[in-house]
DNA sequence: AAATCCTGCAACCGCGTGGAA
DNA sequence: CTTCCACGCGGTTGCAGGATT
Protein backbone atom coordinates (compact mmCIF):
# COMPACT_ATOMS: atom_id res chain seq x y z
CA UNK A 1 0.00 0.00 0.00
CA UNK A 2 1.17 3.56 -0.68
CA UNK A 3 3.92 2.37 -3.18
CA UNK A 4 4.88 5.02 -5.32
CA UNK A 5 3.96 4.01 -8.82
CA UNK A 6 6.55 6.45 -10.49
CA UNK A 7 9.66 4.24 -11.34
CA UNK A 8 7.35 1.82 -12.86
CA UNK A 9 6.08 3.94 -15.86
CA UNK A 10 7.66 3.01 -19.42
CA UNK A 11 9.51 5.55 -20.98
CA UNK A 12 11.27 7.16 -18.01
CA UNK A 13 15.38 6.87 -18.26
CA UNK A 14 17.14 4.94 -15.59
CA UNK A 15 20.39 4.24 -14.93
CA UNK A 16 23.80 6.81 -14.52
CA UNK A 17 23.39 10.29 -15.17
CA UNK A 18 24.25 12.48 -17.69
CA UNK A 19 26.06 15.51 -16.84
CA UNK A 20 23.52 17.29 -19.07
CA UNK A 21 20.74 15.66 -16.85
CA UNK A 22 22.71 16.92 -13.83
CA UNK A 23 22.93 20.39 -14.49
CA UNK A 24 19.14 20.53 -15.64
CA UNK A 25 17.97 19.08 -11.81
CA UNK A 26 20.75 21.08 -10.48
CA UNK A 27 19.60 24.39 -12.28
CA UNK A 28 16.20 23.54 -11.05
CA UNK A 29 16.48 22.70 -7.52
CA UNK A 30 18.91 26.27 -7.39
CA UNK A 31 15.87 28.22 -9.27
CA UNK A 32 13.04 26.30 -7.06
CA UNK A 33 13.71 24.28 -4.12
CA UNK A 34 12.58 20.34 -5.08
CA UNK A 35 9.16 20.52 -3.72
CA UNK A 36 7.71 17.84 -4.52
CA UNK A 37 9.94 15.32 -5.96
CA UNK A 38 7.09 13.52 -7.95
CA UNK A 39 6.43 16.68 -10.01
CA UNK A 40 10.30 17.88 -10.06
CA UNK A 41 11.45 16.11 -13.19
CA UNK A 42 8.23 17.01 -15.72
CA UNK A 43 9.29 21.08 -14.10
CA UNK A 44 12.68 20.25 -14.79
CA UNK A 45 12.99 18.11 -18.43
CA UNK A 46 13.90 15.52 -16.84
CA UNK A 47 12.59 12.29 -18.22
CA UNK A 48 13.70 10.62 -14.55
CA UNK A 49 11.00 9.19 -11.85
CA UNK A 50 11.41 11.72 -8.71
CA UNK A 51 12.68 9.20 -6.66
CA UNK A 52 15.97 9.06 -9.37
CA UNK A 53 16.28 12.74 -8.80
CA UNK A 54 16.07 13.01 -4.90
CA UNK A 55 18.58 10.08 -4.94
CA UNK A 56 20.61 11.72 -7.41
CA UNK A 57 20.36 15.17 -5.35
CA UNK A 58 20.70 13.88 -2.22
CA UNK A 59 23.49 11.39 -2.96
CA UNK A 60 25.35 13.39 -5.49
CA UNK A 61 24.32 16.80 -6.73
CA UNK A 62 23.71 18.44 -3.00
CA UNK A 63 26.33 21.14 -2.66
CA UNK A 64 27.09 20.41 1.09
CA UNK A 65 28.35 16.75 0.07
CA UNK A 66 31.91 15.80 1.00
CA UNK A 67 33.40 13.17 -1.40
CA UNK A 68 36.56 11.11 -0.97
CA UNK A 69 38.39 9.22 1.34
CA UNK A 70 36.89 8.86 4.88
CA UNK A 71 39.45 9.89 7.87
CA UNK A 72 40.18 7.87 10.66
CA UNK A 73 37.32 9.84 12.63
CA UNK A 74 34.93 9.72 10.44
CA UNK A 75 35.37 5.51 10.33
CA UNK A 76 35.71 5.17 14.18
CA UNK A 77 32.36 7.12 14.09
CA UNK A 78 30.89 5.00 11.75
CA UNK A 79 32.17 1.63 13.84
CA UNK A 80 31.32 3.51 17.08
CA UNK A 81 27.79 4.45 15.72
CA UNK A 82 27.11 1.00 13.83
CA UNK A 83 27.79 -0.50 17.48
CA UNK A 84 24.97 1.51 18.48
CA UNK A 85 22.50 1.79 15.87
CA UNK A 86 22.76 -1.09 13.91
CA UNK A 87 22.56 -0.56 9.92
CA UNK A 88 20.54 2.90 10.35
CA UNK A 89 22.42 4.62 7.40
CA UNK A 90 20.65 7.80 8.23
CA UNK A 91 21.01 8.28 11.71
CA UNK A 92 24.63 7.83 11.49
CA UNK A 93 24.87 10.15 8.59
CA UNK A 94 23.33 12.57 10.76
CA UNK A 95 26.44 12.50 13.08
CA UNK A 96 28.71 12.39 10.10
CA UNK A 97 28.86 15.91 8.28
CA UNK A 98 29.01 16.00 4.35
CA UNK A 99 28.66 12.77 4.26
CA UNK A 100 25.28 10.58 2.79
CA UNK A 101 23.80 7.82 4.22
CA UNK A 102 24.34 5.61 0.57
CA UNK A 103 28.14 6.46 0.91
CA UNK A 104 28.00 5.78 4.89
CA UNK A 105 26.53 2.37 4.16
CA UNK A 106 29.09 1.36 0.90
CA UNK A 107 31.80 2.41 3.09
CA UNK A 108 30.74 0.16 6.00
CA UNK A 109 29.75 -3.04 3.34
CA UNK A 110 33.11 -2.88 1.17
CA UNK A 111 35.45 -1.77 3.59
CA UNK A 112 34.84 -1.63 7.34
CA UNK A 113 32.58 -4.55 7.46
CA UNK A 114 35.43 -6.68 5.78
CA UNK A 115 37.63 -5.76 8.02
CA UNK A 116 35.76 -6.39 11.16
CA UNK A 117 35.06 -10.06 9.60
CA UNK A 118 38.58 -10.29 9.05
CA UNK A 119 39.58 -9.87 12.61
CA UNK A 120 36.99 -11.99 13.38
CA UNK A 121 34.44 -9.83 14.61
CA UNK A 122 30.84 -10.30 13.50
CA UNK A 123 30.00 -6.74 11.67
CA UNK A 124 26.70 -7.19 12.83
CA UNK A 125 27.17 -7.30 16.43
CA UNK A 126 30.52 -6.51 16.60
CA UNK A 127 31.53 -9.25 18.55
CA UNK A 128 33.75 -12.11 18.28
CA UNK A 129 32.74 -14.43 16.07
CA UNK A 130 34.79 -17.63 18.21
CA UNK A 131 31.76 -18.46 20.39
CA UNK A 132 33.64 -21.63 21.43
CA UNK A 133 35.66 -19.71 23.41
CA UNK A 134 33.08 -17.83 24.88
CA UNK A 135 31.90 -21.06 25.92
CA UNK A 136 35.27 -22.14 27.29
CA UNK A 137 34.20 -22.10 31.38
CA UNK A 138 31.55 -24.90 29.87
CA UNK A 139 28.33 -23.27 30.83
CA UNK A 140 25.64 -24.18 29.40
CA UNK A 141 23.42 -21.27 28.84
CA UNK A 142 25.24 -19.34 26.40
CA UNK A 143 23.36 -20.03 23.61
CA UNK A 144 19.65 -18.44 25.37
CA UNK A 145 21.82 -15.91 27.16
CA UNK A 146 23.64 -14.63 23.83
CA UNK A 147 19.71 -14.52 22.45
CA UNK A 148 18.52 -12.73 25.66
CA UNK A 149 21.49 -10.58 24.82
CA UNK A 150 21.10 -10.05 21.41
CA UNK A 151 16.99 -9.90 22.13
CA UNK A 152 18.30 -7.14 24.68
CA UNK A 153 19.76 -5.28 22.61
CA UNK A 154 17.19 -5.27 20.13
CA UNK A 155 14.93 -4.00 23.02
CA UNK A 156 16.82 -1.17 23.49
CA UNK A 157 17.48 -0.09 19.94
CA UNK A 158 13.82 -0.23 20.04
CA UNK A 159 12.76 1.44 22.67
CA UNK A 160 15.29 4.32 21.29
CA UNK A 161 13.20 4.05 18.47
CA UNK A 162 10.18 4.51 19.81
CA UNK A 163 11.27 7.29 21.93
CA UNK A 164 12.55 9.05 18.73
CA UNK A 165 9.40 9.29 16.82
CA UNK A 166 7.53 10.41 20.12
CA UNK A 167 10.15 12.86 20.77
CA UNK A 168 9.89 13.87 17.10
CA UNK A 169 6.42 14.09 17.05
CA UNK A 170 6.80 16.36 20.58
CA UNK A 171 9.30 18.88 18.75
CA UNK A 172 6.98 19.07 15.72
CA UNK A 173 4.10 19.99 17.93
CA UNK A 174 5.73 23.09 20.04
CA UNK A 175 5.09 21.18 22.54
CA UNK A 176 1.65 22.50 22.77
CA UNK A 177 -0.03 19.00 22.89
CA UNK A 178 0.42 17.87 26.42
CA UNK A 179 -0.23 14.47 27.35
CA UNK A 180 -1.04 12.76 24.07
CA UNK A 181 0.92 10.18 21.76
CA UNK A 182 0.45 8.00 24.13
CA UNK A 183 3.39 8.93 26.01
CA UNK A 184 2.41 9.56 29.82
CA UNK A 185 5.11 10.15 30.81
CA UNK A 186 4.79 13.58 29.22
CA UNK A 187 1.85 15.32 30.81
CA UNK A 188 4.11 16.40 33.28
CA UNK A 189 5.74 19.41 31.62
CA UNK A 190 6.69 21.71 29.28
CA UNK A 191 8.10 19.70 26.47
CA UNK A 192 10.01 16.75 28.30
CA UNK A 193 12.64 16.79 31.21
CA UNK A 194 14.12 13.81 31.43
CA UNK A 195 12.61 12.86 34.36
CA UNK A 196 8.97 12.36 32.33
CA UNK A 197 11.10 10.40 29.61
CA UNK A 198 11.95 7.56 32.32
CA UNK A 199 8.99 7.43 32.79
CA UNK A 200 7.21 6.59 29.69
CA UNK A 201 10.20 4.86 28.36
CA UNK A 202 10.08 2.54 31.86
CA UNK A 203 6.22 1.61 31.20
CA UNK A 204 7.60 0.95 27.46
CA UNK A 205 10.15 -1.31 29.26
CA UNK A 206 7.45 -3.05 31.10
CA UNK A 207 5.34 -3.34 28.42
CA UNK A 208 7.94 -4.93 26.56
CA UNK A 209 8.72 -7.48 29.14
CA UNK A 210 5.23 -8.30 29.23
CA UNK A 211 4.56 -5.99 32.31
CA UNK A 212 1.50 -4.43 31.71
CA UNK A 213 -0.72 -5.63 28.83
CA UNK A 214 0.13 -3.49 26.02
CA UNK A 215 2.43 -4.59 23.07
CA UNK A 216 5.31 -2.22 22.09
CA UNK A 217 4.78 -1.67 18.77
CA UNK A 218 8.11 -1.35 16.77
CA UNK A 219 8.23 1.43 13.79
CA UNK A 220 10.81 -1.19 12.26
CA UNK A 221 11.07 -4.38 10.93
CA UNK A 222 12.99 -5.45 13.98
CA UNK A 223 9.44 -6.19 15.60
CA UNK A 224 9.62 -9.72 13.67
CA UNK A 225 12.92 -10.65 15.55
CA UNK A 226 11.37 -9.00 19.14
CA UNK A 227 8.35 -11.52 18.75
CA UNK A 228 10.24 -14.26 17.76
CA UNK A 229 12.30 -13.57 20.84
CA UNK A 230 9.93 -12.24 22.95
CA UNK A 231 9.83 -15.65 24.98
CA UNK A 232 13.37 -14.99 25.93
CA UNK A 233 13.25 -11.26 26.53
CA UNK A 234 10.64 -11.62 29.07
CA UNK A 235 12.79 -14.47 31.05
CA UNK A 236 15.47 -11.91 30.55
CA UNK A 237 13.97 -8.55 31.61
CA UNK A 238 12.21 -10.66 34.42
CA UNK A 239 15.29 -11.59 35.87
CA UNK A 240 16.28 -8.17 35.26
CA UNK A 241 13.24 -6.95 37.18
CA UNK A 242 14.00 -8.85 39.73
CA UNK A 243 17.67 -8.46 39.87
CA UNK A 244 17.35 -4.74 40.54
CA UNK A 245 14.58 -5.14 42.73
CA UNK A 246 12.39 -2.51 40.63
CA UNK A 247 15.24 -0.36 39.93
CA UNK A 248 14.95 -0.59 36.36
CA UNK A 249 12.75 2.55 35.98
CA UNK A 250 11.72 4.85 38.33
CA UNK A 251 10.59 8.20 38.37
CA UNK A 252 13.81 8.94 39.25
CA UNK A 253 14.64 12.85 39.32
CA UNK A 254 18.09 14.34 37.57
CA UNK A 255 19.92 13.81 40.32
CA UNK A 256 18.90 10.46 40.69
CA UNK A 257 20.15 9.10 37.56
CA UNK A 258 22.98 12.22 37.15
CA UNK A 259 24.88 10.36 39.96
CA UNK A 260 24.89 6.79 38.25
CA UNK A 261 26.68 8.52 35.06
CA UNK A 262 27.94 11.61 36.10
CA UNK A 263 30.06 11.76 32.55
CA UNK A 264 26.37 12.65 31.14
CA UNK A 265 26.29 15.64 33.24
CA UNK A 266 27.54 17.89 30.00
CA UNK A 267 25.52 15.62 27.62
CA UNK A 268 22.14 16.19 29.33
CA UNK A 269 22.35 19.64 29.43
CA UNK A 270 21.39 20.14 25.72
CA UNK A 271 18.20 17.45 26.03
CA UNK A 272 16.45 19.44 23.37
CA UNK A 273 18.16 18.37 20.86
CA UNK A 274 21.21 15.54 22.20
CA UNK A 275 18.95 13.17 23.33
CA UNK A 276 19.81 9.58 23.96
CA UNK A 277 17.91 6.82 23.21
CA UNK A 278 19.09 4.69 25.54
CA UNK A 279 19.47 7.13 28.39
CA UNK A 280 15.78 7.10 28.73
CA UNK A 281 15.77 2.97 29.47
CA UNK A 282 17.16 3.34 33.01
CA UNK A 283 20.18 2.23 35.10
CA UNK A 284 20.90 -0.74 37.37
CA UNK A 285 22.22 0.60 40.56
CA UNK A 286 25.21 -2.10 41.00
CA UNK A 287 26.43 -1.55 37.36
CA UNK A 288 25.67 2.50 37.25
CA UNK A 289 25.04 1.30 33.20
CA UNK A 290 21.64 2.00 32.33
CA UNK A 291 19.37 -0.69 31.05
CA UNK A 292 20.03 -0.36 27.23
CA UNK A 293 23.53 0.01 27.75
CA UNK A 294 24.05 -2.93 29.80
CA UNK A 295 21.79 -4.35 27.29
CA UNK A 296 24.72 -3.56 24.91
CA UNK A 297 27.43 -4.89 27.66
CA UNK A 298 28.31 -7.80 25.40
CA UNK A 299 29.39 -5.12 22.81
CA UNK A 300 31.71 -3.13 25.05
CA UNK A 301 33.05 -6.68 26.63
CA UNK A 302 33.55 -8.48 24.44
CA UNK A 303 34.70 -5.50 21.83
CA UNK A 304 37.94 -5.80 19.76
CA UNK A 305 39.38 -3.34 21.77
CA UNK A 306 39.34 -5.49 25.33
CA UNK A 307 39.93 -9.03 23.13
CA UNK A 308 43.04 -7.07 20.83
CA UNK A 309 44.93 -6.11 24.82
CA UNK A 310 44.27 -9.93 26.20
CA UNK A 311 47.03 -11.94 25.38
CA UNK A 312 45.48 -14.73 24.55
CA UNK A 313 44.50 -13.83 21.05
CA UNK A 314 47.40 -13.42 19.26
CA UNK A 315 45.72 -14.27 15.92
CA UNK A 316 43.86 -11.65 16.13
CA UNK A 317 46.09 -9.34 17.65
CA UNK A 318 48.73 -9.70 14.50
CA UNK A 319 46.16 -8.44 11.88
CA UNK A 320 44.89 -5.74 14.14
CA UNK A 321 48.11 -4.28 14.69
CA UNK A 322 48.78 -4.89 10.99
CA UNK A 323 46.53 -1.70 9.89
CA UNK A 324 45.41 1.20 11.33
CA UNK A 325 42.03 0.07 11.95
CA UNK A 326 43.66 -1.58 15.21
CA UNK A 327 44.91 1.98 16.27
CA UNK A 328 41.29 3.49 15.20
CA UNK A 329 39.73 0.72 17.89
CA UNK A 330 42.32 0.64 20.25
CA UNK A 331 42.22 4.29 20.39
CA UNK A 332 38.47 4.71 20.14
CA UNK A 333 38.08 5.21 23.71
CA UNK A 334 41.20 3.38 25.23
CA UNK A 335 43.19 6.55 25.11
CA UNK A 336 40.76 8.49 27.03
CA UNK A 337 39.47 5.67 29.14
CA UNK A 338 41.89 2.91 29.82
CA UNK A 339 40.05 0.36 27.99
CA UNK A 340 43.00 -1.47 27.50
CA UNK A 341 42.89 -1.63 30.75
CA UNK A 342 40.62 -4.47 30.54
CA UNK A 343 40.96 -8.03 31.82
CA UNK A 344 42.84 -10.30 29.92
CA UNK A 345 39.82 -12.61 29.31
CA UNK A 346 39.80 -13.37 25.44
CA UNK A 347 36.15 -13.08 24.37
CA UNK A 348 35.40 -11.54 27.47
CA UNK A 349 32.13 -13.20 29.72
CA UNK A 350 28.92 -12.29 29.08
CA UNK A 351 27.09 -9.76 31.63
CA UNK A 352 24.84 -12.65 32.92
CA UNK A 353 27.53 -13.84 34.62
CA UNK A 354 27.08 -12.92 38.53
CA UNK A 355 29.97 -14.89 39.66
CA UNK A 356 32.94 -12.10 38.70
CA UNK A 357 35.21 -11.43 41.23
CA UNK A 358 35.48 -8.14 42.76
CA UNK A 359 38.42 -6.74 40.55
CA UNK A 360 37.15 -8.19 37.61
CA UNK A 361 33.80 -7.05 37.97
CA UNK A 362 34.80 -3.96 38.54
CA UNK A 363 37.10 -4.10 35.24
CA UNK A 364 34.30 -4.78 33.65
CA UNK A 365 32.08 -2.44 34.83
CA UNK A 366 34.56 -0.02 34.62
CA UNK A 367 35.20 -1.32 30.65
CA UNK A 368 31.56 -0.84 29.86
CA UNK A 369 31.66 2.14 31.30
CA UNK A 370 34.31 4.03 29.39
CA UNK A 371 33.16 2.31 26.01
CA UNK A 372 30.14 4.20 26.05
CA UNK A 373 31.12 7.10 27.57
CA UNK A 374 32.86 7.20 24.58
CA UNK A 375 30.49 6.93 22.33
CA UNK A 376 28.49 9.43 24.50
CA UNK A 377 31.16 11.79 23.89
CA UNK A 378 30.92 10.99 20.34
CA UNK A 379 26.97 11.45 19.79
CA UNK A 380 27.42 14.27 22.54
CA UNK A 381 30.00 15.86 19.87
CA UNK A 382 27.73 15.49 16.68
CA UNK A 383 25.59 18.21 15.21
CA UNK A 384 22.32 20.00 17.10
CA UNK A 385 20.69 19.28 13.96
CA UNK A 386 20.50 15.47 14.46
CA UNK A 387 17.15 14.40 14.87
CA UNK A 388 18.25 11.04 15.96
CA UNK A 389 19.53 12.99 19.71
C1' DA B 1 48.27 -7.88 -24.47
C1' DA B 2 44.12 -10.19 -23.51
C1' DA B 3 41.07 -12.40 -20.43
C1' DT B 4 39.31 -12.91 -16.05
C1' DC B 5 38.47 -11.61 -11.47
C1' DC B 6 37.71 -8.31 -7.92
C1' DT B 7 36.33 -4.03 -5.86
C1' DG B 8 33.84 0.08 -5.10
C1' DC B 9 30.25 2.97 -6.03
C1' DA B 10 26.06 4.83 -8.09
C1' DA B 11 21.63 3.75 -8.70
C1' DC B 12 17.56 0.94 -8.31
C1' DC B 13 13.99 -1.61 -5.81
C1' DG B 14 10.75 -2.64 -2.41
C1' DC B 15 8.95 -1.68 1.99
C1' DG B 16 7.41 1.13 5.89
C1' DT B 17 5.61 5.35 7.56
C1' DG B 18 3.20 9.76 8.04
C1' DG B 19 -0.03 12.69 6.44
C1' DA B 20 -3.69 14.24 3.50
C1' DA B 21 -8.06 13.35 1.39
C1' DC C 1 -11.59 4.98 9.80
C1' DT C 2 -9.81 3.84 5.40
C1' DT C 3 -7.34 4.66 1.34
C1' DC C 4 -3.96 6.80 -1.29
C1' DC C 5 0.18 9.49 -2.03
C1' DA C 6 4.79 11.00 -1.33
C1' DC C 7 8.80 10.32 0.80
C1' DG C 8 12.70 8.21 3.23
C1' DC C 9 15.24 4.24 4.35
C1' DG C 10 17.89 0.04 3.89
C1' DG C 11 19.05 -3.85 0.98
C1' DT C 12 20.57 -5.15 -3.36
C1' DT C 13 22.19 -4.93 -8.07
C1' DG C 14 24.86 -3.71 -12.05
C1' DC C 15 28.58 -1.65 -14.10
C1' DA C 16 33.05 0.61 -14.65
C1' DG C 17 37.64 0.43 -13.70
C1' DG C 18 41.57 -1.56 -11.52
C1' DA C 19 44.17 -5.73 -10.30
C1' DT C 20 45.63 -10.16 -11.27
C1' DT C 21 46.61 -14.16 -14.02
Amino acid sequence: MGRSPCCDKVGLKKGPWTPEEDQKLLAYIEEHGHGSWRALPAKAGLHRCGKSCRLRWTNYLRPDIKRGKFSLQEEKTIIQLHALLGNRWSAIANHLPKRTDNEIKNYWNTHLKKRLAKMGFDPVTHKPKNDAMLSRDGQSNKSDAKLSHMAQWESARLEAEARLVRESKLRSHSFNQVGNGGCSGCNSSLGFSRASTFVASGQLLAKTAGIGGDHFESPTSTLTFLENSKQQMIEFLGTSLDQQSGSIIKEESEHDWKSYMPNLGEFKEGVGSHTLPFTSIGFHHDTWMPMALEAASWTAHDSPIKTSTSGHCSSLENEMEAEGFTELLLNSSGEQSGLLEGSGNCGGESSENGGESGSSRRDYLEDNKNYWNSILNLVNSSPSHSPLF
